[in-house]
DNA sequence: GCCCAAACTTTACGCGCGTAAAGTTAAAAT
DNA sequence: ATTTTAACTTTACGCGCGTAAAGTTTGGGC
C-alpha cells in the first residue's frame, strides 16, 4: 500500500502526474478518458487507496448517483427479500442503493422520503404502506423525484409501477383448487393495509364467478402487519365456529395463512390432502417460511426476481431518459402454481 | 406554507432576520441559542420548509452525526427486528442510523464498512458474519472508527461488546428439558458462521455434565445462512435413522428448529409433550416465528430489547467521552426461559 | 442605573470537489 | 507531413455550510 495519505484529489493529481479535472472525470465515468490514461490512474489506485470524498460530490451535482429503496415493513423476509434483489441490481448499475424500511407506519414512510430528498437521489424505488400512506405527500414526492413504484401502487402516483398481477395468480389457485376438492372460502383482513388484498378478493370473488361456486369472505379484524397473529386470531375463531360451506381456506397471503395454521394445529385439526386431514390451506406469495410450515404451504409465488429486475430496469430507463415519460408504465408478473402439503 | 422556496441558508438568514451564523448554531444544536432565537426560528420555519444541505454540513465536519447498523443478514427476521430497535435509539439521540445487510458474504460485510467510511460517521453498531468475517479488515476499522459489536464479537475487535449469555440461556433450557423429560441431545451445524454457536455447544457440553448426563451432538452438514434448509435435510436424515439415545432435542437457534420441525413432520412424527408424541423439540432465540411453528416452538428469548438499548447507549458514550476508553465493554443479557409446545 | 457575560452580527476563509473556458498536446485521419 | 479532433492541462469560480475572530447588542443581577 501507498506510502503517505491521500487527502484529497488535489494530491492524488500530484502524486498521479495527471490533472485534477481529468481524475474528476475519471471518477463520473470511468469510460470518458482514455485507455491509457484510466490504466494509469488504476495503477496508482493500487497504491494510494484514495476515495473521493462523497460529501464534496454531491454538493454540487444536480443528482447523485443514489438510488433510495423503501419497503413498508423490513421484518416481512419478503420485503428483506426482494431488497436485496433490487439492491444487486442497483449496483451492477454503478449506483448506490440506500434501502429503508418504513415499520408499517405511514409517519416512518414519510420521513423516510424527506430523508431520502436530503440526499438528493436519482431515483427512487418505494413500495407504499398502501391505504394507510399519506397518498397526497407522496404523490408529490414523485412529482419531484423520479419514482418507481412497486409491489403495490397509489392511485397513479410514480412514473412506473411494478407488481403481482393478482388477478391471474388468484385465479391459478382458486382455479386449481376447485379441480382438486371443494372450492375455497377466502381467509383476508376486512381492512387490508396492503392494497394488493384488495385485487386479490375482487380476483377471487371474479374466479368462483366464473368457476360456478358460491364465494365465502372469511374477513380477519386487526391493523397493522402482524400478519401471522391476526390470521391466528380470526384461525382460532373460524375453526371454533365450524360454520364453513368448505373445508378450503385460500387466504390473501402466506403469512395469514401461517397463523391459520397455527390454530388449527392447536386445535388438533389435520391441514392437507389425506383422508384423514380436516381442512386445506393455500397461501399467496412463496413467502421464504411458506417452505417449512407443517404441512408445507401450498401457494402461488410471486414472482419477485422478475419484479426486482424490471423495477431497478424501469428506474434506470426514467432516470437516462432526459425528457419525461409520456406515460405511466406498468408491467404485471404472473404468479407461478406452488403445490405443497397443505391443499 | 412559505411563499418563494429558500435555497440555502443564506436565503433562510434573510427571511428570518438572523445571521446565518446564528442559523448554523441553531441547526447544529437548537438548545444552543438563546430560547427567544430558538422560538424566532422554529416560527419561521413553519412556514418555508427549509432544511440544511446534508453534503455542505458534512463536507467540514470532522464527524457527521451518522451511525452506521451493519448486521449479517437482514432477511432473517431476528436481524431486522435487533435493527429496528436499535434504529430508534439512534434516532432519540438525534442521530441519523444508517442501515446495511452484508447478505451473509463477508466481501459484502467488508464492502458495507468501506462504504460507511465514505460517510465519516461518528460510530458504527456491528454484527458481524463471524467465523467467515474478514478479521484482520475488521479489527482496523474499528481502530478507525468508534465501533461496537452486537450479537457477535470477534476476538476483541471493537471498543464493546453487547450480547446474550449463551452459558446462561443453554444451560436454563437444558435445565428445564432435564426436568421434564429425557436429557436433550444438541442439534447445530458441524461448522457454525455464527461465534454463538460455538459458545452454545460448549454451554451445552458443560450443562451436561453438570446435570450428569450424557452430551450428544447432532452436526448438520452446510455452510451459509439457509438454517431452516440445513435443518430440514440433516433433520430428514435423523428422523430416518432413529438411532438417537433421547427423544428431546436442543437446536442451537430456532431457525434451524424449525427446519427440524419440517422435516419431523413429513416423517409422520409428531413432536410435543403430550403422550402421542414421539419427539421434543426446542429452540434458542425466540425468533419472530417460533409463536407459529407447529407445534409453538419452546425456546430461549434473547433479550434484543436490551441488547439494542444498551448497543446504542454504549456507542454513545463511547462518542460523547473525549479520550477512549482505557477497557473494553463487555456486556451479556441473561435468557429467558418461553415454555411453548414442542417441550 | 451600571456592569458584565452571554448571545448575537459582521466579515472572512476554507472544505473538496464539479465544472466551464481557453489553451495545449497527443492520437487518429487525410 | 499536415490537418483534424479528441483528450488533456491550466485557470478560475462556485456549491452550501462550518467556523474562527472581532465587534456589537442584549438581558439579568446588583
Amino acid at each position: 500500500m501507498g506510502d503517505k495519505k491521500i487527502r484529497n484529489m488535489e494530491e492524488f493529481a500530484a502524486v498521479s502526474g495527471l490533472s485534477r479535472p481529468t481524475l474528476s472525470k475519471y471518477f463520473n465515468d470511468p469510460s470518458s478518458v482514455r485507455a491509457s490514461t484510466r490504466k494509469r490512474i488504476e495503477d496508482v489506485l493500487d497504491h494510494y487507496d484514495y476515495r473521493p470524498n462523497l460529501y464534496a460530490i454531491n454538493q454540487n451535482r444536480r443528482l447523485t448517483k443514489n438510488i433510495g429503496i423503501v419497503v413498508p415493513y423490513l421484518a416481512d423476509p419478503f420485503f428483506a427479500e426482494i431488497a436485496r434483489n433490487i439492491e444487486e441490481h442497483i449496483l451492477r448499475t454503478g449506483y448506490r442503493p440506500v434501502l429503508l424500511g418504513s415499520h408499517g407506519n405511514p409517519d416512518q414512510e414519510i420521513e423516510n422520503l424527506e430523508n431520502l430528498r436530503l440526499l438528493k437521489p436519482a431515483g427512487v424505488l418505494l413500495a407504499p404502506l398502501g391505504r394507510a400512506s399519506h397518498q397526497a405527500r407522496i404523490a408529490a414526492f414523485c412529482d419531484e423525484v423520479p419514482t418507481v413504484m412497486f409491489d403495490a401502487s397509489i392511485g397513479a402516483a410514480g412514473q412506473a409501477f411494478i407488481g403481482s398481477n393478482n388477478y391471474q395468480s388468484i385465479g391459478l389457485i382458486a382455479d386449481y383448487l376447485c379441480r382438486t376438492g371443494e372450492p375455497p372460502a377466502f381467509f383476508e383482513m376486512k381492512n387490508p393495509a396492503n392494497p394488493n388484498a384488495h385485487k386479490r378478493r375482487n380476483a377471487y370473488l371474479a374466479a368462483m364467478e366464473r368457476l360456478g361456486h358460491n364465494p365465502h369472505l372469511i374477513q380477519a379484524e386487526g391493523e397493522g402487519w402482524e400478519f401471522e397473529e391476526i390470521g391466528f386470531r380470526e384461525g382460532t375463531r373460524v375453526v371454533r365456529d365450524r360454520n364453513l360451506p368448505t373445508n378450503t381456506i385460500l387466504c390473501s397471503n402466506d403469512r395469514l395463512a401461517i397463523g391459520l395454521m397455527s390454530a388449527a394445529y392447536e386445535a388438533g385439526i389435520r391441514i392437507g390432502l389425506g383422508a384423514d386431514c380436516g381442512m386445506r390451506v393455500a397461501g399467496h406469495d412463496d413467502h421464504p417460511f411458506s417452505r417449512y410450515t407443517c404441512p408445507t404451504l401450498t401457494t402461488v409465488s410471486q414472482d419477485y426476481e422478475a419484479i426486482a429486475r424490471q423495477s431497478a430496469a424501469s428506474l434506470m430507463d426514467l432516470i437516462e431518459a432526459e425528457n419525461p415519460p409520456d406515460s405511466r408504465q406498468e408491467i404485471l408478473f404472473d404468479g407461478r402454481l406452488v403445490m405443497r402439503g397443505s391443499a
